[in-house]
DNA sequence: TTTACATACATAATTTTCTTAGGTATATAT
DNA sequence: ATATATACCTAAGAAAATTATGTATGTAAA
């Protein structure tokens, strides 16, 4: 696990690239994807990750769908095509960003 | 300029490579210098600044010295033994992140 | 000569974003 | 029974930043 400092800030574009990247994604499902894909070096909390979603929501980037699997609620949530330009534009900036960080603070450009 | 969600979490890194790699630098000087080193790109502003400093000379990992220059006050930061070594391990791990978030995020691990 | 901008420090109110903690509920394995 | 996993949610508080403001000097332009 990274320090809480270092993921301010990155949580709206991972769970926008996850989707843009996914027909649709419930939110335990992008806690369990995101401690998957790293290793557990970073995991999502629900009190993060929750108001995220609904906020996200809220501004139109998201749209949802409610299913019951057995008893229990499920929500999906899936990238409008507002959201996937945002989406784009988020992994962009980071990008860049990396770039920059990474010649600020004199790291290799690409090391194992 | 960044959008002010991404430069979060970065600033304490920032401040002990900078002041790791130069003798000595004063608040002022530290923000022109970022701004000079990314193109405008990562601009700190004072009022995050200062306070962070002060929390790392509270810390052990800075220490001052105040100059006067003609008629103004000039603080004048360096790094601590402590200080370099915390410095080494928030790049460390900031460069750990970065590879993270470049898989997460799919994106070219080294792109011009 | 006064207006603007740069230098150089600092703090305080507010906002944003996250952590921590708690709550509800079902399913499964020990 | 108890613990763990699944699956949603909110609220109090902490952390870290922004924005605004204050003080003060130096310099260049209008």
């Amino acid at each position: 696990m990274y320090s809480s400092e270092l993921i301010k800030g990155t949580l709206k574009t991972i769970i926008l690239k996850l989707l843009s990247d996914s027909n649709e994604m419930y939110g335990y499902e992008l806690t369990q994807r995101v401690k998957e894909l790293t290793g557990g070096k970073i995991q999502l909390t629900e009190g993060a990750l929750y108001p995220t979603l609904h906020a996200l929501e809220a501004q139109g980037v998201l749209s949802t769908n409610v299913v019951n699997v057995g008893n229990r609620i499920r929500k999906y949530y899936s990238i409008t095509p507002t959201g996937k330009q945002l989406a784009n534009d988020k992994v962009n900036e980071y990008a860049d960003f990396i770039q920059t960080m990474t010649f600020l603070l004199g790291l290799k450009p690409n090391m194992g």
